[in-house]
DNA sequence: GTTTGGTGAGACAATTCGCCGCACCCGATT
DNA sequence: AATCGGGTGCGGCGAATTGTCTCACCAAAC
């Protein structure tokens, strides 16, 4: 049992900058990039809490719940991904995760997650105090930003992958981020 | 405890065509369209198996899942919606439901959960997760259903949060989700 | 040399958005 | 009872955005 919080994604920017903004905010986190580690890490740490993105490096994370589970029995798991789906949300709080959230997401969202499931067993109020800005617009952005990362800049692919017109993308693309 | 199937849905057309395919496939269903009959016909029928409209006449069918479980410990109830969104999913699931499954839906995709909840009290979930991005629609759909529960349903308040015109809040909301 | 696929951009119709108003309901206040 | 504030639903209208089609250009592959 340790209060430092296990960040599990294979996209090593995105990892540095959830650990960055953890230990920014003084919560101590490390990451893991790899889906080897995982187990390894986990019980050399005991996490009390775990982000776990689930796509990596081709195994579904969805099978390293159980696991970190059995590990730290009562750990506090929040999935994360850029790949949303009712189905794999549905699977992943079946397996025991308390949350799950898809990305685009910003850093308190995930603190947000963990507080609600550490105040579930006394009597909640849901007196939420995490803000929830992030417009559409801005939320939109950042998902575009990031397909077409994935797509190596490719506009067309993202396009397609966006079901979205190439046309409209590239208009969007014109434009300068939104804030906020 | 009982092995009729409860089906509480306020469409009553679509509910009678579920109470009807349940029953020409030899399984007793009784259908329930107003939400305020759903604890008492419950208790009388004590029913194994739920089936969970989300949206039944305003008030939210989720908070109905505790009140069933609650009657019949242990009955299997799969939650329907037109109105899929991640965040529904996953409260339906945590407040105990088997599965969670979008309007349109085929009959026997019911049954299936129901089985499948029957067959393997835990364990077997497929692990495919999608290798497609959502697409930006899709994203801004349970963006917006998520903030709005957070909100508690109030669109005024979500439509501020937004930064987004209430009016223009209302009209995504009476669209359905766009698939993928 | 030709085909295939990506890119930028103009033009125009269809759709959506932002914003106005109005009506209704409900609970609290006066 | 009358009023006031806030939430909700919805019609309408001008402005903005998007969908679609169209070019032309370029690079790599066949």
């Amino acid at each position: 049992m340790n209060d430092i919080t296990l960040i599990v994604d294979d996209d090593a920017t995105f990892n540095a900058v959830l650990v960055r903004a953890f230990e920014r905010r003084g919560i101590p986190a490390r990451g893991v990039t790899d889906a080897r580690e995982v187990a390894a890490v986990a019980r050399e740490l005991r996490p009390r809490r775990v982000v776990l993105d689930l796509n990596i490096a081709g195994v579904s994370g969805l099978t390293l719940i159980p696991q970190l589970l059995e590990i730290e029995p009562g750990c506090h798991i929040v999935v994360l991904t850029g790949y949303a789906s009712i189905a794999t949300a549905v699977d992943a709080i079946k397996l025991g995760a308390v949350q799950y959230l898809a990305k685009p997401v910003e850093v308190d969202a995930i603190l947000g997650a963990f507080d609600e499931a550490d105040g579930t067993d006394e009597g909640e109020v849901d007196a939420t105090v995490s803000s929830e800005p992030l417009s559409v617009d801005r939320l939109e952005w950042e998902h575009i930003q990031r397909v077409l990362r994935e797509h190596d800049g490719n506009i067309s692919a993202t396009a397609r992958a966006l079901k979205m017109h190439r046309r409209t993308l590239q208009r969007k693309l014109a434009k300068k981020p939104v804030r906020s």
